[in-house]
DNA sequence: GGCTATAAGTACACCCGTTAAACTAACTCT
DNA sequence: AGAGTTAGTTTAACGGGTGTACTTATAGCC
């Protein structure tokens, strides 16, 4: 194969086989036109660099199976023949993706080609929700989403705030919902028969942004999630770190002062206790009883400028900063993504982290700090990276 | 190809061709030899799935380019046709490796199968060392190489103490060395007309563990080097973990306490001021001007267990747990590997990180920590880790 | 020693996927 | 309308892996 990615130096690999060729060819067909939407079979030629009589035995076969349809372009610019428009069918291949908020549950239908097809809010989550109904829950939406889209999903994505096993999707600990060691993969896949991914919300939300939020193309970054807790995901070479159980990414957990506040976690002084919501609403002088609105609401109008900056950000923002050195000099992500209410406050901020980053850390003086907010995923994107998780697998299999 | 090591979610890649596929399995058959060493022909096509006449085309033409020969086995168990045993030639294929380190430069031969087949102390490096004299001084020694070995060498790989740009092979940084900004592999490649790749000495020594020290098949690790410095190198899902520009790894900046102690790199409390070189020297009671040597006298003497322990470990051991316990949280490496003196100081306070570990961080209770002393590849580790990285993008080539 | 079972090397016809070449079709520009 | 350009279509050629049939080399057993 062609591409060029960093590969393992300590694995051989296996063998290529001569259908391995078509699977390939396939595949790379398809998630060209998952990622970039529909796209003309001239261009699918030269990106994917396959002759015109390549390309066109595939799509040809694609069609046939009724994933993609060819239309005649209406507008092209150029001399020249114009060439056939290849589309995605969002229906004909399609996963079911689930995001188990702190207080909400959403199930929604991604297809092919990454649009949400349908959505359905399925009522708040209590905190020491029984797992088995919960996903009991989900799986009576799912027969909805089947009827609406008129074929069966290929898979499921489930997002949610917690330690997750990759190895079987095993929730070993959501402080949020109550839960410890729930094996929700098995139980899903026992309830609906389906395939069935689990992952951390923020790793997701990390992908998500990466494949289609504000941090398109960029291939080294690190998102920052703030709601109750602070959660992370990285990417690192274009690939979700995910550690050797799953667990990596849980930065709102860094020890940065031994005499700290005492964390949610047990131990003293994480990270969390200084950047984390309540400390965002002790920053800007509000009580930690303030609901999240208010903290929206109160963010937005110091971002106006009409009143004065409280001095609780200066510290805020310091602290921002140290934990933000700290992850940039191990992974040196050359972007941030900021994500949660962090977003919302992240233009009162910048400045001063960015001026702490520079005078504190080695690497960081070449780091871009962007906000997720104006990516237009927000709250959706532990969903949508959900669906691109799943694709990932699913499309080398259409 | 049927590879299945999680691929970019956000690339498509480009097409695979015919001839890709004959490159795939020469390639996938030499990397099998260069890791495992001499390989039967079944075995072979056993672990890259591919058929006994395809292993005997390729082996074919490796043998007849001199990269591999064939040879009865010596004795073989079971029944059957014994298999031809193929050997990798070490001198068919090799690369030049360099290790700047600080104080002394090495230069080496290191062939396929990994073997080193010659290696030149070639002086002490004084600090302030021009880069220009430097190039000069390794250009001098290849062709010694050249005439032992007998055949050109593929590439040049180079690990030093110091941020390296990855994009280009720049050294931005080597406080150890003096340097900012040096065009290291620019240089080096005008001056002998050779591939080369520059790196950073910890990330190099992470990969050498991976691939041929104690943590061989091990995909997910940290490796923490505590020399004069503290510097780290990550390996996550079996790829080196570069960061953006390459400079991922600078833990022993990391920064702990805003009370701490001045650090050479102008920061305050960074991790290296409590776990480096200095803070052993004061943890077991000796002079912050004492030689390594002494160093690790004196901690091979306390691991004899005669005398008493001295408290400053505890308080060592403790800062060591707080910096791991930010590292697994944020990177889930199920094993760290020490290196450097801390290697020989690790059996001194692992029981009492193990303890802080499982108190304080929640992802750690089920990480590995493995000192990289007994492996043997020691202060040769990032020598060993260029030749690695440079095979891995030359095999592909041969 | 000879027989059988087993596993691997060898040779060749076969299949499959990509490609290059030649031709045709569609569009722009003058 | 004709030249120029770009892309779709068709087909023969090529290259690489596989399966099959046959041969070869070993162990175990009578």
């Amino acid at each position: 194969m062609t591409t060029s990615w960093p590969r393992p130096v300590g694995h051989a690999g296996t063998g290529t086989r001569p259908d391995d060729l078509r699977r390939a060819n396939r595949a790379a067909v398809l998630r060209t036109l998952h990622l970039r939407g529909a796209t003309t079979r001239a261009v699918l030629g030269r990106t994917l660099q396959l002759n015109r009589s390549t390309i066109k035995s595939v799509v040809d076969e694609l069609a046939s199976d009724g994933l993609v349809t060819e239309t005649v372009p209406v507008d092209h610019p150029g001399a020249g023949r114009p060439s056939m428009v290849v589309r995605p069918q969002p229906c004909s291949v399609w996963v079911v993706t689930v995001y188990v908020a702190v207080g909400w549950l959403t199930v929604a239908a991604v297809g092919l080609g990454g649009e949400v097809l349908f959505r359905r809010g399925a009522g708040p989550v209590r905190a020491d929700v029984d797992p088995v109904e919960l996903v009991e829950r989900i799986a009576e939406i799912v027969p909805g989403l089947v009827r609406e889209v008129g074929t069966p999903p290929a898979a499921m994505g489930v997002a949610l705030p917690g330690l997750v096993r990759a190895g079987d999707g095993t929730v070993r600990r959501a402080p949020n919902l109550g839960w410890r060691d729930v094996p929700l993969q098995a139980l899903l896949t026992a309830r609906t028969g389906m395939e069935v991914l689990v992952a951390n919300e923020a790793d997701l939300g990390a992908l998500a942004e990466h494949v289609r939020g504000c941090a398109r193309h960029i291939d080294d970054l690190v998102y920052l999630l703030v709601d109750v807790g602070v959660g992370g995901g990285v990417i690192s070479g274009g690939v979700s770190l995910t550690g050797a159980g799953g667990y990596a990414g849980e930065i709102g957990h860094m020890i940065l002062r031994r005499d700290g506040r005492v964390c949610r976690c047990g131990s003293r002084g994480c990270w969390e206790t200084e950047v984390g919501e309540l400390a965002l609403l002790r920053a800007v002088g509000m009580s930690e009883q303030s609901s999240r609105p208010a903290l929206r609401r109160r963010l937005a109008q110091l971002r106006t400028g009409t009143e004065p900056r409280p001095d609780g950000l200066d510290d805020y923002a310091r602290w921002l900063a140290v934990g933000l050195g700290n992850l940039v000099n191990m992974l040196d992500p050359g972007t941030v993504v900021f994500g949660g209410v962090l977003a919302d406050a992240l233009p009162l901020v910048v400045d001063d982290v960015r001026a702490h980053l520079r005078r504190a850390c080695l690497v960081a003086r070449e780091v871009d700090l962007v906000s997720a907010a104006p990516s237009g995923l927000g709250s959706s994107g532990p969903l949508i990276g959900a669906a691109e998780t799943v694709f990932a697998s699913v499309l080398d299999r259409c």
